[in-house]
DNA sequence: ACCTGAACACCGTTCAAGT
DNA sequence: ACCTGAACACCGTTCAAGT
């Protein structure tokens, strides 16, 4: 679960990445039920070596999710380049939302957060807040947005946003994206 | 899963019971991996006599949930009296959302509805629904909510908020309450 | 009708043997 | 170092026997 063991042998690097590419297919088309031994058949690895990257299936969800929030932060930045801070602060949230849309995986594991251990997530939760911390002071320093604003409520409303993208995603139109704009809306000093 | 068998034998009936709060006890303290033995024998009775209530494990988290659906039925109904528009279809989803506040069970159960079976709970979610749709409207000839809105909206926001509960349910000030917070001064038309 | 719990099946995880 | 898959353990579910 660390960063920084030396780089791995050539096949075993190969088979890490075909490892994690399968769990975000099967995890993304079954949820969190797709199965160990399924991933590891997709990926064309033995069980054991799964095992061997990840000593849990909690882990292996773990690491998507790690991905993902690195993903947040590298959207978060290039917002913070947008002049007008509200902009900036909503097309975060929007960019963001929009990247993980066919990711059942990530939308499951938001909202199962209690299966599966944080370990190792703390780091790149931390450094993605430093960003939206810096968006949201802007945004707050112009009067763009309600006073009362923390940092948390950034990751609260993605929470909810990601919810509701996942318990709609049988819906004709994505209504989460309403539900979104309805928080935006919300967000702007009354 | 219907509703119109006849009234069961007394001891039965009691065991019913039984089940259904042991149930509701053990998902709140373990979230879904509660186990079925643990939860048969929470209650005092045998397994089988757990299976012969609920043919599955998602069967009986819906029955919680269908419970809890007719809960906001009432709680809406009751809303109804409210003679400011706005004020109504706000104080259903406070009251709704605080009623499930130590529910982890119905918490978990809004976020993993893939996970168990819906059979059953159209009528109840319908029910709910003609209510909600009633306050939506007045809100909406008041032009006190934004003209956009659909009825689906308000389950969308309640998953929201319920996530967003569950989510931040180890912070020490529940932070779920100015989601919701956003989401109502999200309503009001622009 | 309803209750019970031993037995079964499924799937997450381990580990001894192999390269 | 890394790979493999048979074996184990856990837990959801079934079913034959009992009241």
């Amino acid at each position: 679960m660390t960063t920084d063991q030396r780089p791995l042998r050539a096949d075993a690097q190969r088979n890490l990445e075909r490892i994690t590419t399968s769990a975000q297919v099967l995890f993304a088309e079954r949820g969190t039920r797709a199965q160990m031994e399924d991933i590891a058949a997709h990926a064309g690895v033995g069980i054991g070596t799964l095992y061997r990257r990840f000593p849990t299936k909690e882990a292996l969800l773990t690491a998507l999710v790690r991905k993902r929030f690195q993903e947040f932060a590298v959207i978060a930045a290039e917002c913070e380049e947008i002049s007008d801070p509200y902009d900036a602060l909503a097309t975060s949230m929007r960019r963001q939302a929009e990247s993980v849309v066919g990711d059942a995986a990530f939308q499951l594991a938001m909202m199962n957060i209690d299966s599966f251990s944080w370990d190792g997530i703390e780091e790149d939760k931390a450094a993605l807040n430093a960003i939206l911390g810096r968006l949201l002071e802007r945004a707050q320093a112009a009067g763009a947005v309600r006073a009362d604003l923390r940092v948390e409520d950034y990751g609260m409303m993605m929470c909810g946003t990601t919810a509701t993208m996942y318990f709609m995603h049988a819906l004709p139109e994505p209504g989460w994206r309403r539900h979104l704009e309805i928080l935006l809306a919300g967000l702007k000093p009354t």
